[in-house]
DNA sequence: CTTTGGATCGTCT
DNA sequence: GACGATCCAAAGG
């Protein structure tokens, strides 16, 4: 697994659909992601070097990297390419597997199982991921926060879909660029697959 | 169903 | 001092 994260986040990024994301037993399948690069990813957190906030990324692959924003919500990504080039893979939905009770009680807007985890800061929110996990090395029996692998493949031909990242401005290079990933038709997907969204080869 | 605006604060300019 | 890799409620069709 580790050797499968050190490489580019854009060829990992569609390999992580399918694995299992868990936190102290609440686990959920990761179905939506989005390919983050270094220096040369105007959209990436570490576009302009490497800060106390981003520091993860630069650091060995398949460590959590976690970052606050809004002012209230918080995002993880899982840390990808070799160590000293930054690159990460942000977990945007996840399909509930376990520990659906906790998710309810941490989530308690959430009308529907579809609310826990359909979101970045969703599923951090579900899973009770904060800031204290940042830098946490998902591949570790000892770790809270685990990147797991139950069997599952990844989804291949029609069942992948891939699209332009989210929140990114079109404008730039790498705003359309089709570096978002999601299992193609499953409910938990952040945004409903629209004009945007194209299966990938 | 879609659109819009408010919340709220760490981080970097 | 401005701005988010977001979420949610409210309002409009």
């Amino acid at each position: 697994m580790r050797r499968l994260l050190e490489q580019d986040p854009v060829e990992v990024a569609p390999l992580l659909l399918n694995k299992v994301l868990m936190h102290e037993g609440v686990a959920g399948r990761i179905v939506e992601v989005e390919a983050y690069r270094g220096e040369h990813d105007p959209a990436s957190h570490a576009f302009r070097g490497r800060t106390a906030r981003n520091a993860v990324m630069f650091g060995p692959p398949g460590h959590l990297y976690v970052y606050f924003t809004y002012g209230m919500h918080y995002c993880c990504n899982v840390v990808c390419g070799p160590a000293g080039t930054a690159g990460a893979v942000l977990v945007r939905a996840l399909a509930p597997l376990a520990g659906l009770d906790e998710m309810r009680a941490r989530r308690p807007r959430a009308r529907s199982e579809r609310d826990y985890c359909s979101g970045p800061a969703k599923l951090c929110q579900a899973l009770g991921i904060d800031r204290s996990l940042d830098g946490a090395d998902l591949l570790a029996r000892s770790s809270a926060v685990r990147l797991l692998d139950d069997g599952l493949q990844p989804p291949s031909g029609a069942r992948l879909a891939s699209g332009p990242r989210i929140g990114i401005p079109v404008e730039s290079v790498t705003g359309l660029q089709p570096w978002r990933f999601w299992v193609s038709g499953d409910p938990n997907v952040s945004r409903r697959e629209n004009r945007a969204g194209r299966v990938a080869v």
